[in-house]
RNA sequence: GUGGGUGUAGCUCAGUUGGCAGAGCGACGGACUGUGGCUCCGUAGGUCGAGGGUUCGAGCCCCUUCGCCCACCCCA
């Protein structure tokens, strides 16, 4: 059996699993009151969903999908009678979230007309086939919104805002990022500044690379972001998007803009930023971090797509939406020292010091965690001063002693390791001076300052104690 | 898909013109009875990524192969 995962995976163990859960909290905590809820969509689809919702000229479809087969699927495949797939045979595991939500959404029908919007959060794993690098895994792991009926500018805003919301509340100070912002137009403009890119790019042919030169025909607006330095002096005589948007687009984003502007948000006007992904109408943009990613420095980016549920096969419903990658957020808090979840340590270890008390310090370590401490205990047999080293190790705070005098005695002996005070208690006193030692004042007011007593039972003020 | 780098103990890495596999940290044990950190002493741990070749002899040279990292590309 292999012992190697899969190229470009990832286990997610200690704290990496801890901060995984970590950033799904403060997603929630950010995104709940503005009105989100989580969704959570299969993790593969119709290929189609994809194929037709993020565009045949993309990339993420032409050479990076992971495909699924049912076993019937693999026989057809692997006989090399693929063609007779059906739709519904040929799956792919998701390589971002929009096109599964926006699936859902025309499925269950969730934005009925005359309805207000479904805001939906997710957190999950996305797929891409390729090469690993700094900050790009196959299996990533991204947090993403999608606000799905609303057309005003105010949502463009209200998103962006909440994105960066999110960014801060992670630790990641706002002088560590960047935010770009442009207007791709939409039906109106956009058919007729793409031919301009095109046609200026066939003018300039002999100056472009050969890549840029096949944009012109596939997808000319990427041009933009060559890497090619030469090919970036060229573009720069290109048309401008923001020249060329029509009436309604440019009064969009000029609101879009006031918005951000009133709260406050700095953003950078980036005519090149260009989305890869076919889907995207209007407002784009993408939260870079300045150093520490290396290459992949985009830890999130997302726009509006009013197109989409139409082209999904749905009714007409504009949408918009970001996704973070997780990754890269986490090497940006890094970047930044921004704090990041620790495993906790325990309140108390158990130490046995002879093995004929064994069945009283079990009883006293499950005692002790009904009352809500975190307790270690040793479970291989150690010698007591290997207890101690033990304990020690966990940064355990207090170390409880029991074995043949302090039951004579009548209890367990607490030892504090900080201060190496020790003394014995009754076993039934336990969790009370434990609670002592660790500075919890013991009381059976629930601290929300309602005043009410209750012992173990939800507080009747509904206090949430 | 294309390029560059790298693989030796749990971790970070040394290893000379080819000559017995090393260090630091960590782990484990001990320093008089049942007590941690500091110090001292000791012990364990390696198919040198894998396969083949050259050689009296290969961690080192040659061939093949696999993994990982970084970059291009693309994107979050």
């Amino acid at each position: 059996m292999p012992t190697n995962k899969p190229k470009g995976t990832e286990d997610l163990i200690g704290n990496d699993a801890l901060t995984w859960a970590y950033m799904r909290d403060v997603a929630e905590q950010v995104f709940t009151p503005y009105g989100y809820a989580p969704i959570e969509v299969p993790m593969f689809e119709q290929a189609d969903v994809f194929v037709h919702g993020i565009g045949t000229s993309t990339d993420v479809v032409r050479k990076e999908m992971f495909t699924v087969l049912s076993p019937d699927g693999y026989a057809k495949v692997s006989q090399g009678r693929a063609a007779e797939l059906k739709a519904d045979q040929r799956l792919a595991l998701r390589p971002e979230g929009t096109a599964g939500t926006v699936r859902a959404a025309i499925e269950h029908n969730l934005v009925p007309q005359g309805a207000a919007p479904a805001k939906l959060w997710y957190a999950g794993s996305m797929f891409r086939a390729e090469r690993p690098q700094k900050g790009r895994l196959r299996e990533f792991h991204q947090i993403g919104v999608e606000c799905l009926g609303a057309s005003d500018p105010a949502a463009d805003a209200e998103v962006i805002i909440m994105f960066m919301r999110f960014v801060e509340a992670l630790g990641i100070d706002a002088a560590s990022v960047r935010l770009l912002l442009n207007s791709m137009g939409d039906d109106a403009c956009r058919p007729a500044y793409r031919d301009a890119v095109s046609a200026y790019i066939n003018a300039h042919a002999d100056e472009l690379c050969e890549e840029c030169r096949r944009r012109a025909d596939t997808n000319p607006l990427r041009a933009f972001d060559c890497k090619n330095e030469h090919c970036h002096e060229v573009m720069e005589g290109a048309p401008k998007i923001s020249d060329a948007l029509c009436p309604e687009c440019r009064e969009h984003y000029q609101a879009v803009k006031a918005y951000l502007d009133a709260q406050g948000i700095a953003y950078i006007e980036d005519p090149r930023l260009v989305r890869g992904l076919d889907y995207y109408t209007r407002t784009v943009f993408e939260v870079q971090v300045i150093d520490g990613l290396g290459s992949q420095n985009a830890i999130g980016g997302g726009g509006r797509y009013d197109k989409l549920f139409e082209t999904a096969g749905g009714k007409p419903t504009c949408g918009l939406g970001f996704a973070a990658g997780f990754e890269r957020l986490v090497l940006a808090m890094q970047a930044c020292g921004a704090p990041l979840p620790q495993a906790i340590c325990p309140d108390v270890y158990v130490a046995l010091a002879d093995p004929s008390c064994a069945s009283q310090a079990f009883a006293l370590v499950q005692q002790l965690r009904d009352c809500g401490f975190i307790v270690e205990a040793d479970r291989q047999g150690r010698s007591l001063k290997s207890q101690f080293k033990q304990a020690d190790k966990f940064q355990a705070p207090v170390v409880a002693v029991i074995g043949p005098d302090e039951l004579a005695a009548g209890g367990v002996k607490l030892r504090d390791m900080g201060t190496h005070d020790e003394r014995v208690v009754a076993l039934d006193q336990a969790a009370a001076e434990l609670a002592g030692l660790l500075g919890l004042e013991e009381s059976d007011e629930c601290g929300c300052g309602c005043g009410h007593e209750h012992d173990g039972q939800p507080c009747e003020c509904g206090c949430d104690r």
